[in-house]
RNA sequence: CGGGAUGUAGCGCAGCUUGGUAGCGUACCUCGCUUGGAACGAGGGGGUCGCAGGUUCAAAUCCUGUCAUCCCGACCA
């Protein structure tokens, strides 16, 4: 019997399922809260890792800023108090009282000015950074951020869009608007990177629409990715932010030249929206598939034995074998527990996504070999002790690989070009996958068609062809080629 | 916030129409037997039936309200 819903019939019952399942997250008992589980977590904690150390080396350093924002500071920036006021949790009182019926805000305790738990940090931060940059040689200031923020969403799904999530937030000033603008499309490099080499997912750099790009900022870049459902998901977003912010809160420096400038600033972020989106690139009807780059425990070893003694002698090779992984620098793990059964362990790495497994019986060590199992295609293999380490190694490699190869087959074979809004609707209404069509820049065509098809604009890719074409709606030339989906 | 559905043991569900002792599968505990794809047998523990009111001799069941989750919209990372 399968744990998983096959996806065919219903993708987000597939998808809930595999987080049930493989224990990744519950809503907690607070609108559209999350609890991320430890197999949940592990995911995010490398995420975090590798992305710090990629921060990192392009400079940047972190910091922290307070959750409490101030109601006054949101208002600062009027496009952006208007893209986030609709979605704000605000802290009024500061005091319960007991009553009979439990505790009560105690209405004495109003505060004078509203807090706003953050929704993003940019005014926090800018507040903050007027104080620290007078000079030119105060800048560039390079910070990031790893913290929560509550956006009090209407809908929310596991990992996709919870009221409260867990993200890194870049910050930066800068001197010149050149310096600003390479640092925002670095920033999308660095997530487009990531997601490639170490999510296993392809993903296609773009930039945003006037009216999909972020409330305060010039240009909205961002990487766009395909889930299996054929739906697009925004995995992470690099904004230039122009003057926008050191305007709202007046924060000046003295450039070279004895004159007051505004600095420049982008800001950039990726969320635990990732791990749903590494839940929904890859996964099966078997349950998760954890590329090797994102899997904690990369290899599980199943100890087989039917009798004492013969567990004995099994485990003895199991330790071996698991010291001699480990001192590769590998993520592994020896299931000796002997109060499940072997048939029981493999469905349950499985359903946790660990990437190979290998099975280690009397047989084997008779022979001198092992059985390993591969989670992304589950083919087993039978692979002599010798080199063993070596093996695996180099396997785990083809692996991430593979799994990469697979998303990006399975993305480029539901983009489709089009030239006709009959056709454009037929693939969209129908959920084929996305449309590579041309666009002539109007927004109120671009509203036209998200009210007719429920598709939006993804992004403007980077890369564009030598020939434009027409408008998928007006027919009228082409300003950009631009990517239509249904998205999350 | 509008439309639809659901809420009963850790998980998955039946019972509700027609009110009358709280059920099943699985998981969990004990003992035995087992271990190369989710064993088997016997015994056992676990429930404010989402929450709050109401109707009734009696409510999981009927009525009202409310909360939460899922789906479809609107909104968004």
């Amino acid at each position: 019997m399968a744990k998983i819903t096959p996806r065919e019939t219903d993708y987000s019952k597939w998808y809930i399922d595999i987080i049930n399942h493989a224990k990744l997250a519950d809503y907690a008992p607070v609108k559209g809260c999350m609890v991320i589980r430890p197999n949940g977590y592990a995911i995010w904690e490398i995420m975090q890792s590798t992305l710090d150390k990629m921060f990192k080396d392009t400079g940047h350093v972190n910091a922290y800023f307070p959750m409490l924002i101030p109601q006054s500071f949101l208002s600062r920036e009027a496009q952006h108090v208007e893209g986030f006021a609709k979605e704000c949790a605000v802290v009024t009182h500061s005091r319960l009282i007991s009553t009979e019926n439990g505790v009560e805000v105690d209405p004495s305790s109003k505060l004078e000015e509203p807090l706003i738990l953050r929704p993003t940090s940019e005014t926090m931060i800018w507040e903050m950074y007027g104080k620290w940059i007078q000079s030119y040689r105060d800048l560039p200031i390079l910070i990031n951020q790893w913290a929560n923020v509550m956006r009090w969403e209407m809908r929310t799904r596991l990992f996709l869009r919870t009221t409260e999530f867990l993200w890194q937030e870049g910050h930066t000033a800068h001197a010149t608007a050149e310096e600003a603008e390479a640092e925002t499309r670095q920033m999308l490099d660095v997530y487009a990177t990531f997601a490639e080499e170490y999510m296993a997912m392809p993903v296609i750099k773009g930039r945003k629409t006037e009216s999909e790009k972020f409330a305060g900022a010039d240009v909205t870049y961002c990487i766009e990715a395909m889930m299996q459902d054929r739906k697009a998901l925004q995995a992470g977003t690099s904004h230039n932010l122009g003057q926008n912010f050191s305007k709202a809160f007046d924060v000046r420096f003295q450039d070279k030249d004895n004159t007051l400038k505004f600095p420049y600033s982008t800001s950039w972020g990726v969320s635990t929206r990732l791990v749903g989106a590494l839940i929904m690139a890859h996964s099966d009807d078997l349950g998760l598939v954890l590329p090797p780059k994102m899997a904690q425990t990369q290899v599980v070893i199943i100890p087989i034995a039917r009798k004492d003694d013969e567990f004995a002698e099994v485990s003895v090779v199991a330790e071996q074998l698991y010291v001699q992984l480990k001192a590769a620098g590998l993520g592994v793990k020896l299931d000796d527990d002997r109060k499940q059964k072997p048939g029981w362990k493999f469905s349950e790495y499985e359903l946790l996504g660990i990437p190979l497994r290998i099975d280690l019986g009397p047989r084997d060590i008779a022979n001198g070999e092992v059985v390993l199992a591969r989670r992304d295609t589950q083919e087993k293999s039978t692979v002599p002790m010798e080199g063993l380490v070596e093996h695996i190694s180099q396997l785990l490699e083809t692996m991430q690989s593979d799994i990469y190869k697979k998303a990006l087959a399975f993305r480029d074979a539901h983009i489709f070009p089009a030239d006709d809004y009959q056709v454009f609707k037929e693939i969209i209404g129908n959920e084929k996958g996305w449309v590579r069509a041309g666009w002539n820049g109007d927004a109120e065509v671009e509203s036209k068609i998200k009210e007719e098809t429920k598709a939006t604009i993804r992004c403007i890719p980077f890369e564009q062809p030598e020939n434009l074409g027409k408008c998928i709606y007006t027919g009228e030339p082409a300003k950009y080629e631009v990517l239509f989906a249904k998205a999350y």
